[in-house]
DNA sequence: TTCAAATTAATAGTATGCTAACTATTTGGG
DNA sequence: CCCAAATAGTTAGCATACTATTAATTTGAA
């Protein structure tokens, strides 16, 4: 018998997430090398339009998820494409806050398309419902933060 | 009103899973880093027992699930930490088979109750059901791969 | 048999993500 | 006021992941 047919969903978790993140980072990069743009670059500019500009790079890191040396490196790049500016905080001269320029509006509208159609591809045949479910048992292992006590 | 409250479960799913990817490699790159290893080499080891030693480079790579040079990379590193070898295929001498050295075998031992130990937090009061739900839909959306037919 | 095409692993170069350490600035206690 | 501590952003260095390319070897067709 072949054990590889008998899994264990608790143990299988961790690496099928990884491989599902992996494969969908690559889907998603795929369709955005065309534009010039990948994943990471457009889920900063996304957070931006959603957040309002203006964000200090420090909530702006915390409010993407990641920490701000990784945000540093993305800002870096989505500048020389001219689709964001750093602008010196008047009230706090350590601080910069981020905006997205014209051009970064329009790459936003373009963008929005093709992240439309491949969520529309990967997405194909798996309902609301399913989708729903599992964000929230994403929430709550996420939840699980520094709960150690147990 | 805040628009951060209300989530299309379609246009968040990538983001979330890949926040919870990020969030869960951590987890277990913390626990493993008193023992020297990572999530990523830890992995390859699973697969390596799992699968039966002597498998050969490209194979490993595509059971992992993982690129040929990443792999390259982590067993540059697991050779280097003497826990798996490498051996010159006697057959094709263009290939290598992969092989689980003792103190990898007793590393897999130890590494087993940390990542218990992890998956028992980070999954705590999450049902195998739900899990087992969300997995059917991870190997939903990975079945798309080249279905671009649409 | 011989040489082009395919295959296997490695190397080069890039992007993303992390922690630790550094620089500049602000804040707060003496 | 003044200096220590905190804070914001950057830099350095590492691991992981990718694609494109290269080197060695095998395969297969003329």
């Amino acid at each position: 018998m072949n054990d590889n047919e008998y899994f264990d969903p608790r143990d299988q978790f961790g690496f099928r997430l990884g491989r599902l993140a992996r494969f969908w980072r690559s889907r998603l990069d795929e369709k955005m090398r065309p534009h010039g743009l990948t994943q990471a670059r457009w889920v900063v500019m996304i957070h931006l339009r959603r957040g309002g500009n203006g964000f200090k790079q420090k909530a702006l890191a915390k409010f993407v998820g990641i920490e701000g040396p990784t945000l540093v490196h993305i800002l870096d790049n989505l500048e020389k494409q001219s689709l964001i500016e750093r602008r010196q905080d008047k009230v706090d001269r350590r601080g910069k806050t981020v905006h997205l320029t014209d051009e970064g509006w329009r790459m936003i509208e373009v963008l929005d398309d093709v992240v439309a159609e491949v969520r529309s591809e990967n997405l194909a045949g798996i309902s609301d419902a399913d989708l729903a479910h599992c964000l929230t048992v994403f929430e709550n292992i996420e939840s699980h933060e520094n709960d150690t006590t147990g």
